[in-house]
DNA sequence: CGTGAGTTTGT
DNA sequence: CAAACTCAC
């Protein structure tokens, strides 16, 4: 019977069911140690964001209180992996390590560059596949999506989630900061109150799960409204990792909603997977050519699309549901986004960083992954003469502008017929900008940069 | 090595 | 229908 503990190292997997790390660690019956190290040093510029780390704040309270019901509590250290663990490791006296398999590559490098004479087992906590698990049949990492997503089918095994402890073995604890400490909450007085639409936590998760579910069968028209809550709203607990993919993947059901909806955990799994294989994702175009893309500099455009002051509603409606929710509708993240890059002409990075700064649900892989989707960059990306037309996608998608309404009250009273063309108004409001941009002109100019960088050398 | 296909569209 | 290109098999 071994009596020395297992330090259980949670990071993105902050939660007691179907957490496979924390079922290792307990398997030969050793009391466990369940820490979260904040390391925003080694993160360096990809440590959490503002509206990421209000998230956390709260699903590391809420891991805690679940813990205490168990006879433990979450253990909270401030400063670089490698010396936290260390210390950890002399006052506990722990002979090995659980961790869930990060792909980030700064996380990356970290655990395998760990020098601390105990054991450290990765565990696969946040993903459905292993990265190295789904290979084409030449054994190279998939860069298109539907093939790989079909191999996934193919290799799907399906199994129950394993169930969180009934109890724990007692353990003596070392000490711990104070969550109230690291002051993760924004000063800025118009978050909170926006933010808290939302629900972190294990608990949050799983309501979110279970208040989806009897609408997924709809979710594949639904989704595509952002004027209703058609999707999940899963991203941020997925990224934070209090429900697993495999949880949501094995409570959805038959038919053409629920399996729309796998397909978007497999694009989660495609994303982590792109950056598993391409470290630099977040920072290079995949696609070499587009390293000498034309990119504009133009703060004052950068700063009208950050604030929602575009001229052009859908889009300003996006980036202001982003700033006062810290999430955004997916239809219109793509609207925003292509906005950005091609109407605007501005680096997909800008977009990439501000997105990182301000969603709660920010994953790295994803982010990267579907800013250089909409940029063209991507491996598996959208021809370049598709250039999304905000009007049109408003008139499609939101018709009645409701959601418009909601975000810019500047347009309450616009007549159906201009909400999303408030410039074509007979009596356009005097509050709301003029666009900032003509989008034909935008378009057009789009469509001309790409030209310089797809001529093939004869 | 040939062939079919490629999330999310615009005009 | 655009439509160069790459990917996967």
């Amino acid at each position: 019977m071994t009596s020395t503990p297992a330090l259980l190292w949670f990071r993105r997997d902050l939660r007691l069911h179907d957490n496979a790390a924390l079922a290792a660690a307990l398997a030969d019956g050793r009391p466990v140690v369940p820490v979260f190290i904040l390391d925003d040093e080694t993160a360096a510029e990809w440590a959490p964001g503002g509206a990421s780390r209000w998230w956390l704040h709260h699903s590391l309270a809420s891991l805690d209180a679940d813990l205490r019901k168990l006879g433990l509590r979450l253990i909270l250290r401030r400063g670089h992996y490698a010396k936290e663990l260390s210390r950890l490791l002399a006052e506990t006296k722990a002979s090995e390590i659980h961790v869930g398999l990060p792909t980030e590559p700064w996380a990356r490098r970290a655990i395998d560059s760990l020098k601390l004479g105990v054991p450290i087992h990765t565990h696969r906590t946040a993903l459905l596949f292993h990265p190295d698990a789904i290979k084409t049949g030449s054994g190279t990492p998939y860069g298109v999506f539907t093939p790989y997503s079909r191999a996934c089918l193919r290799e799907y095994q399906p199994h129950p989630p394993i169930p969180a402890p009934k109890s724990l073995p007692a353990a003596t604890l070392p000490p711990s900061d104070e969550l109230n400490d690291w002051k993760l909450l924004p000063t800025h007085p118009d978050w909170s109150a926006g933010l808290s639409v939302h629900t972190p936590g294990e608990k949050g998760a799983a309501a979110r799960l279970k208040a989806f579910l009897p609408k997924a069968a709809a979710y594949d028209t639904a989704r595509n409204l952002p004027g209703q809550i058609g999707t999940s709203m899963l991203s941020p607990h997925l990224a934070w990792g209090e429900i697993s993919p495999n949880t949501v993947w094995q409570a959805t059901g038959e038919g053409r909603g629920n399996e729309v909806f796998r397909t978007e955990i497999l694009w989660r799994e495609f994303s982590s997977n792109l950056l598993w294989h391409f470290p630099a994702l977040p920072e290079a175009p995949l696609k070499p050519a587009y390293a000498a893309f034309p990119w504009r500099t133009d703060t004052k455009a950068l700063h009208a699309w950050q604030r929602g002051q575009t001229g052009v509603p859908i889009v300003d409606a996006g980036m202001r549901q982003l700033w006062q929710t810290g999430w955004m509708h997916n239809r219109v993240r793509m609207i925003t986004a292509s906005f950005l890059i091609k109407h605007l002409l501005i680096d997909w990075r800008e977009g990439e960083r501000w997105f990182w700064d301000t969603l709660v649900d920010a994953d790295l892989a994803a982010n990267a992954a579907s800013w250089q989707w909409v940029a063209g960059s991507g491996a598996d990306a959208a021809p370049f003469f598709r250039v999304f037309n905000p009007s049109l996608q408003g008139e499609k998608f939101d018709a009645d502008g409701a959601y418009v309404r909601h975000y810019v009250p500047e347009l309450e009273t616009m007549a159906e017929k201009y909400i999303h063309s408030p410039w074509n108004a007979p009596n356009p409001p005097k509050n709301y900008p003029s666009p900032i941009v003509d989008l034909a002109f935008g378009r057009a100019r789009a469509l001309d940069a790409l030209k310089t960088i797809t001529k093939s050398a004869p």
